[in-house]
RNA sequence: GCCCCCAUCGUCUAGUGGACCAGGACGCAGCCCUUUCAAGGCUACGACCGGGGUUCGAAUCCCCGUGGGGGCACCA
């Protein structure tokens, strides 16, 4: 396959969210596999919704899941500027040309009559309320006089009355629609910027994109997209319209009222939001790809994988509902995939966030024991914050056995303290052996015994594997721990 | 209201006319392992929206319903 030039073309009107990010990922994943490059373009021409600092958070999402543009505006290119409003000669230029094709018209007017005449349609049940063509019926001469005498207007495409526009999707397959039912859409505003079905298709043209990619949102308007690139005379990309994302339940479009609840459980459809919620690149990336991309098995799979075995060819029509738990589930799988080294490197940042003073020698050993039970990296702080304390205080109550009462529980945890203190470290395969013998004379259980000492020890009734966890918190603080747990066994 | 798109387990999906009494993943349930919690292993439950065609044969092709989604701006 050729390489492909592909881009994510996204407003900064708001926030950088989930289906972006999966475009973006298609558009990465297209261009890594054929070698070409992917692009990052601000359509930034609707100055009334702009955003400050939504551009920032787009680049720095893309960033953090590691799908970092080859051109953007600040990656540079030869193709730039890659921000629309830096190239609103370029698209006054090709209205131009357009209404000299006689492909498109300047309209005269105003928002206030427009506002009328769809009033009329509606009430008159128009089969499709569309522009009159009172504009499209002036003269061209004494249109372009008005023009020149500087007097408002838009261009608008000259779009068939009859006939039918036949686009093709390559998941789709044709796309036949009446022109009829088409409009003769604004491609140039009166404050001189093109809207999107104008820059757009000017700039993917300008910056030899091959592949389209983008939400089937733009399924209504393509054939006019089409019709265009036609008016022009240009060659057309490969159109690719994955479906957007639905909520949870597979009902109704994702929107922020959903998010809001998202965040409550601990999700966000943003990208920018996941990172602090505990979520690695690795498992967002592998998640997002399976919506829209139908793997048939071994789906886990790291960026390089799902270059490797990326096609547009598998990618799906329908739309996908999101589900988070799913995201849970692969963001724990490439946790527990990560080296130790980088684990560590990763969970320090929540430690050291949470106020715990960590040391990363302890976290070095700390890691291996807690890496299967994450499921977000902040769960590391339940899981091991109390290797980084000074002291824990665990509850009375907790540290009575099952079936057991205060008094009967002191006396376990004196007497381990006594087999404990006898030994000369506290390395697991030295502590376990003489702990395993006692359980066996006392005649309970280990669940009983470990559980008095878990408590005891890491403060908490679950926590990671206990003879390991004492082997890291050391000799000392053990039996400290011990003793104070048999005094407050004593004073209930 | 009109137009467009989609339709396999609850969810994400495999399946491109016979290899499918439909495969995988998440979740759910049970069992095993086990000092807690996990992880891991095994097992179970669970779907071709409905109706007509085409064909020797349809989850796969066509039509009509139904359901879901999207769009009808000088927004993208």
């Amino acid at each position: 396959m050729k390489p492909a030039r592909t881009r994510i073309a996204p407003s900064p009107t708001g926030r950088f969210h989930l289906g972006g990010a999966r475009t973006a990922l298609f558009d990465y994943l297209l261009a890594r596999k054929t070698g070409g490059q992917f692009i990052l373009r601000f359509e930034d021409t609707d100055r009334k919704r702009f955003v400050p600092g939504s551009e920032e958070e787009i680049i720095r999402s893309l960033d953090w899941l590691g799908i970092t543009p080859d051109e953007s505006p600040v990656h540079g290119g030869k193709y730039g500027p890659y921000r629309q409003t830096e190239r609103r000669e370029i698209y006054q230029r090709y209205a131009g040309i357009l209404v000299e094709k006689g492909s498109a018209y300047p309209c005269f007017c105003t928002p206030e009559r427009l506002d009328q005449m769809r009033r009329e349609q509606e009430a008159r049940k128009v089969e499709r309320v569309r522009y009159d063509g009172l504009c499209r019926r002036l003269d061209p001469e004494e249109a372009a006089r008005r023009v020149a005498a500087g007097e408002r207007h838009v261009i608008r495409f000259k779009m068939p009355y009859e006939g039918t526009t036949t686009a093709h999707d390559h998941l789709r397959g044709d796309i036949v629609t009446e022109n009829k039912y088409l409009d003769d859409y604004v491609l140039l505003k009166s404050d001189g910027l093109p809207t999107y079905h104008l820059s757009a298709m000017a700039d993917d043209h300008d910056m030899e994109i091959t592949h389209v990619i983008r939400t089937a949102e733009w399924l209504p308007t393509f054939p006019l997209h089409v019709q265009i690139i036609r008016a022009f005379g240009w060659e057309e990309p490969v159109w690719i319209h994955p479906s957007i994302f639905l909520k949870p339940s597979g009902k109704g479009k994702m929107s922020k009222r959903d998010d809001a609840a998202a965040i409550k459980d601990g999700y966000s459809i943003f990208v920018d939001d996941l990172q602090g919620l505990g979520y690695i690149p690795e498992g967002v990336l592998n998640w997002m790809a399976l919506m829209g991309w139908g793997v048939a098995e071994d789906d886990v799979m790291t960026l390089d994988e799902m270059i490797a075995r990326f096609s547009i060819d598998n990618l799906t029509p329908s739309p996908a509902g999101i589900n988070f738990q799913k995201l849970d589930h692969f963001n724990g799988t490439h946790i527990r995939l990560l080296a130790t080294e980088d684990l560590a490197r990763r969970l320090k940042p929540y430690l050291t966030g949470a106020g715990l003073a960590v040391d990363n020698d302890t976290l070095l050993k700390v890691t291996p024991l807690i890496r299967e039970r994450l499921v977000t990296l902040d769960d590391c702080i339940p899981f091991a914050g109390f290797f980084f304390k000074d002291g824990v205080e665990p509850s009375p109550e907790e540290l009575v056995a099952k079936g057991l009462d205060a008094q009967q529980s002191a006396d376990i945890a004196h007497k381990a303290y006594d087999i404990l203190a006898s030994l000369p470290t506290l390395s697991h395969q030295v502590a376990e052996p003489p702990m395993r013998e006692f359980v066996e004379r006392s005649g309970l259980s280990a669940n009983q015994v470990f559980g008095i000492l878990r408590v005891a020890v890491t403060g908490q009734k679950v926590s990671p594997p206990l003879f390991e966890s004492m082997e890291v918190i050391g000799r000392e603080k053990v039996l400290e721990r011990l003793q104070r747990a048999v005094e407050l066994l004593k004073k209930m």
